[in-house]
DNA sequence: CAGTATATTATA
DNA sequence: ATAATATACTGA
């Protein structure tokens, strides 16, 4: 069993295959699979995962692995395992596959390092530093010529090193400590300089309190510096070390700790059978369907204690934008130091330590976004996925996996059940449940005996007849101000997705679009730029309508900035906090903009998508959506499905305790069922209708979707090869499949390069993948070469 | 025909 | 992906 058999990493298609290596004397007995490695490969070094230990190979000559980068396999076999089958089921190089599993900190970063081994001329001398080495980099800006490097390196002089490194790094504290009993120490005292208080200070502290202590923390007791330590530690009284720390990035908050709940009689009817699928190790997926505001999360806590008591492990998804403060308090409160949270907003470090507490079994739950999934608990007892509908659950880059079916993957490899949490499933989980896939499970009502809200849509375009142009309706505005009167608050949501804002000229209607892609360029008001949010590129405001040169150029679309200004000028009373991209960059200032607005520090709470989660503040009792239609028109079988989502979400913060909510919807749409259905608050009648229209357009859940991208610089080019590749799926795959296109992709032009998509509709397609594989790999050539690009996207949720 | 740009091929 | 090697192509 010397023989290891590694994926290396380099992602391409020609090296997406296993390399096997001679394992040296060194990490015979250490080497584990799942392990990363250092290899040779080529002339250079690179890092690889070790699949499998084995005794056998095909190959004459192996080469040794250099050496190991773990001490600890970072991937668990049941990773591993799941590599192979994501790789093949998104269509991903392997290596990438394995890579999505693990913290960005582990992944490695590589490095050509030129060393000086023997006399250079001064010239090239000149790059290198006082250690006799250089970045190669360096040497590339040094204008330098090669051949002399290349002549340096023939004849010896110096030497090229690739040296493969790890992101991660480990934080550390200094400590101090002595090695002398306290009776030594007295004896020491005596020699100390009377006049030199502090150090006497320090000194009796290891006296009065043997044992170490973090330097930091001692200096400031004792108000010193390091420079009254430095004489006791150059006698060798003292000895300072570093000890490894986990960063905490929940250290300075206090959370209380909490009880279970008593259940309602819905919420322990749905909590018994996951209970009993715990207990009896069954892979069950429920559905969850529970309402907003009728404690889904309580049922989640107690269905995790169940599974702890039984001395498993559990996983919670939470969207990212819903994973707030709040919502890891609610786990942190009731399981305390056996939680692990993974988000985007924590530093990389900080995300390393998070899963190394998964990996060393220091904590039991996994709260996290998408990539959570990933936790490498060895014992799983259930993973939960709240908000099972987000599409943000849809990795939307290589691998293009769905956290949802890699959850599934991992039920089964544990016996473990699966949660799908939602007050409006996805219709796709949804159909399941009906049809028994899944097993339903449903909160009808909300905990604490609060009512649903109120609802009432208003027709914008009457506002506008009735000489109204501003963005808030007559009623909503007397809402709001009532609202302030009563002491009562307000959460306003404006739906920014498929809308920005633009500038277009009212003499002539222009708008000014990107050179480079088609699309119309973005205002940002904060750098009087027009920006393209698809490829960059960047232009001054223009004072003149591009086309007509007249001066009535004007800013059209709504931002949130935009709003708090109208609103100021309409409610100059009101107190308003805004929340968006813009106002919750800095760390932690999301916290503080809710905890504000918490303490009744503000009456309106303004914002995007971020406050349409998980909020939940007594006080507030009016919910107004400002554009509930915006998202209608985008080119995208999900828009309804979405729209009434957002629209339930939202409504969904008001009202949550003893006063009565009351909500608002603004739009130009009120007769579309997602906005009319959304304000009955019932899902079943929204499935139904939204069913039907799938049905008769052939999209999920009754068909399965495949989408091909495919673009080139040159039109003609990009619109052929999908005509061809049309064909080739047509002759390759059964009669029953529907191919679309070639189709102009919805975004027909991005960075000069044209786009045309096929999209393929399947019931049953099992030769799918390797048609398309075959497909990808007859372009090839044209791909490297003529830099035609391919996309592909099974089970897509963005047709852009 | 050397010297250099470009395509091909292997990476264990 | 990257580097070495094979091949084609300039300019003497």
């Amino acid at each position: 069993m010397n023989i290891a058999k590694v994926v290396v990493d380099v992602p391409a298609s020609q090296t997406d295959r296993v390399y096997d290596y001679l394992i040296p004397a060194k990490l015979m007995d250490v080497l584990q699979p799942g392990m990363r490695v250092i290899v040779p490969f080529g002339n250079r070094r690179i890092m690889g995962f070790v699949l499998q230990i084995s005794n056998r190979t095909e190959v004459d000559k192996l080469k040794e692995i250099q050496e190991t980068m773990d001490l600890l396999p970072a991937l668990t076999p049941e990773l591993l395992d799941l590599g192979v089958w994501m790789g093949e089921q998104t269509l991903s190089f392997h290596i990438t596959a394995l890579q999505a599993m693990l913290p960005q900190a582990m992944k490695a970063t590589y490095k050509k390092i030129l060393v000086r081994t023997g006399d250079i001329p001064d010239e090239l001398q000149s790059v290198f530093s006082k250690d006799n080495t250089a970045l190669f980099e360096q040497f590339e800006q040094s204008g330098v010529s090669f051949a002399m490097l290349q002549q340096a390196i023939k004849a010896g002089q110096v030497e090229l090193r690739y040296q493969v490194n790890s992101k991660e790094t480990k934080k550390t504290v200094r400590m101090l400590d002595t090695k002398q009993t306290t009776e030594e120490l007295q004896a020491e005292l005596s020699n100390v300089n009377p006049r030199a208080m502090k150090q006497r200070a320090l000194l009796e502290h290891f006296i009065e309190e043997p044992g170490p202590v973090a330097q930091k923390q001692l200096l400031s007791i004792y108000q010193t510096t390091a420079s009254t330590l430095k004489p006791l530690l150059d006698a060798g009284i003292l000895q300072a070390y570093d000890k490894e720390i986990m960063r905490d990035p929940y250290e300075d908050r206090k959370i209380e700790p909490t009880k279970p709940l008593e259940l309602s009689d819905s919420q322990a009817r749905a909590l018994q059978p996951i209970l009993k699928s715990i207990l009896t190790e069954k892979h069950d997926v429920f559905l969850l369907h529970g309402v907003t505001g009728s404690g889904k999360t309580e049922v989640y806590l107690q269905a995790i204690q169940q599974v702890l008591d039984k001395g498993q492990e559990a996983i919670v998804l939470v969207p990212e934008i819903a994973l707030t403060p709040q919502t890891v308090n609610r786990f942190k409160g009731r399981f305390g130091s056996d939680v692990a949270v993974l988000h985007s907003a924590l530093s990389a470090g900080e995300k390393y330590d998070e899963w190394r507490k998964i990996q060393r079994k220091q904590v039991k739950v996994a709260v996290g976004a998408r990539s959570a999934i990933f936790a490498p608990f060895e014992n799983l007892g259930i993973i939960i996925i709240d908000e099972e509908h987000e599409t943000s659950y849809k990795q939307e880059d290589h691998p293009k996996y769905h956290a949802r079916d890699i959850a599934i993957f991992r039920g089964k490899y544990h016996h473990a059940p699966i949660v799908l949490g939602s007050a409006t499933p996805s219709l796709e989980s949804y159909a399941r449940a009906e049809k028994g896939v899944y097993q339903m499970l449903e909160l009808p009502e909300r905990v604490n005996d609060a009512s649903m809200p109120d609802y009432q849509i208003i027709d914008m375009r009457d506002e506008l007849h009735a000489g109204n142009r501003s963005i808030f309706s007559r009623e909503l505005l007397d809402q709001m101000k009532e609202r302030i009167c009563k002491k009562e608050q307000t959460v306003l949501f404006l739906n920014r997705r498929g809308y920005s804002t633009f500038v277009m000229c009212r003499d002539c209607g222009h708008t000014v679009e990107c050179p480079h892609c088609d699309i119309t360029l973005t205002y940002h008001r904060s750098s009087e730029q027009l920006k393209c949010h698809y490829c960059g590129y960047e232009e001054p405001v223009p004072h003149f309508c591009p086309s007509c040169e007249s001066d009535t150029i004007r800013y059209f679309g709504t931002g949130t900035q935009k709003v708090e200004e109208t609103l100021t000028q309409l409610l100059p009373e009101a107190r308003v906090i805004r929340m968006d991209v813009d106002t919750t960059r800095r760390k932690g200032s999301h916290e503080k903009l809710l905890g504000a607005f918490g303490r009744g520090e503000a009456d309106i709470l303004l914002g995007t998508q971020m406050i349409a989660k998980g909020l939940d503040f007594e006080r507030v009792t009016l919910v107004g959506v400002l554009a509930a239609d915006s998202m209608l028109h985008l080119p995208d079988f999900r828009a309804a499905e979405k729209t009434f989502q957002l629209l339930t979400q939202v409504s969904g913060r008001a009202g949550r305790h003893a006063l009565p909510g009351e909500v608002i919807i603004q739009t130009y749409s009120p007769e579309h069922y997602s906005v009319e259905l959304a304000a009955s608050g019932d899902y079943r009648p929204f499935f139904q209708t939204e069913m039907q229209t799938r049905r008769v357009f052939q999209y999920p859940p009754y068909y399965y979707l495949a989408l091909l991208t495919i673009s080139h610089q040159n039109q003609v080019k990009a619109m052929q090869t999908t005509q061809t590749i049309v064909q080739l799926l047509q002759k390759h795959l059964s009669d029953q499949v529907r191919i679309l296109g070639p189709t102009p992709s919805p975004l027909a032009r991005i960075k000069d390069r044209y786009r045309f998509q096929c999209m393929i509709k399947y019931k049953n397609e099992p030769n799918l993948r390797d048609v398309i594989r075959r497909i990808l790999h007859y372009y090839e050539d044209a791909r490297k070469k003529e830099d035609l690009q391919i996309h592909v996207d099974l089970q897509p949720y963005s047709l852009m």
